[in-house]
DNA sequence: AAGCAGAGCAACCGCGGGGGC
DNA sequence: GGCCCCCGCGGTTGCTCTGCT
């Protein structure tokens, strides 16, 4: 039983959206708002299907949409939210006004996810890449062993351990985007918190904000989450100095040609080879 | 200057949830 | 309770731009 396509695609346009067609919609949108976007391209005269004018709407031609790249502040609270939500884009982007699911999911797969494995963070479980090394044996039968994809009850970075297989884990991340719910993320009792942060388990999040444990970020703020809940990961591997460096001053490397992790790299015991797995 | 590869982003597709009947 | 319709979400695709060789 098929299910019936969102409208009658016959006659209907596809693709990149003309600045006339952007008009019309805009143009009846802002004068009768919409009711039911099935008959939005209808009574604006449009040859779209009602999903397709939703989507140009909420995505490019809302007044309220801020165009542009995501500032810092942004980045980090997508980076909490994202390691508190998974993929929920839509609850996500409700925290960040002024910006659509679609463009914080594209940001994050360009940008974000590639800063955060250059940081040498999972950026799926938002835990280190490099696990610590398993005994010789324990790695042959980790390596002999690799169950197919859809077999496996958990994800393939937390089964397979060693160089080639963390690689392989590496690539099948991109397939399997295991949610982390709430109770997964260890965060101490607040009590605790405050003065243990030893116990803190990773959230690149934290490593992004001026201070884990004391007072919350602006973006905490924002979004509802205690910076003193969040786990403190960098801490774990001694890489508390990026705090003092900030951002930008990391990722770009202020026209540095040195990658700017190289040091906290080795200064976390990382070998190269660990960390460049992109 | 031309060709190629990779990055970035807008748009599409298919599924699931919610609400009305 | 079941069916249908609509909307919204998340994943994916494909086009365009940019940088490199």
């Amino acid at each position: 039983m098929g299910r019936q396509p969102c409208c009658d695609k016959v006659g209907l346009k596809k693709g990149p959206w003309t600045a006339e067609e952007d008009q019309k919609l805009v143009g009846f949108l802002l004068t009768h708002g919409h009711c039911c976007w099935r008959i939005v391209p209808k009574l604006a005269g449009l040859l779209r299907c009602g999903k397709s004018c939703r989507l140009r709407w909420t995505n490019y031609l809302r007044p309220d949409l801020k165009r542009g790249l995501l500032s810092d502040d942004e980045e980090r609270l997508v980076i909490e939210l994202h390691a508190q939500l998974g993929n929920r884009w839509s609850k996500i982007a409700a925290r960040l006004p002024g910006r659509t699911d679609n463009e914080i999911k594209n940001h994050w797969n360009t940008h974000i996810k590639k800063k955060l494995r250059k940081m040498g963070i999972d950026p799926v479980t938002h835990q280190p890449l490099d696990p610590p090394r398993p005994p010789v044996g324990e790695q042959d039968v980790a390596l002999q062993a690799p169950a197919p994809p859809e077999q496996q009850g958990t994800p393939p970075h937390q089964e397979l351990q060693g160089g080639d297989v963390l690689r392989e884990a590496e690539e099948n991340e991109e397939e399997e985007v295991p949610l982390i719910e709430p109770h997964e993320i260890t965060s101490p009792p607040p009590a605790a918190a405050a003065e243990a942060t030893s116990n803190c388990s990773v959230s690149p999040a934290s490593v992004l904000s001026p201070s884990c444990s004391s007072s919350a970020s602006a973006a905490s703020a924002v979004s509802g989450v205690d910076v003193a809940e969040w786990p403190e990961p960098m801490y774990l591997f001694g890489m508390d100095g990026i705090m003092d460096v900030g951002w930008d001053g990391l990722v770009s490397g202020a026209g540095v040609d040195v990658d700017p992790f190289d040091h906290y790299y080795h200064d976390a015991g990382f070998d190269d080879q660990d960390v460049w797995i992109i």
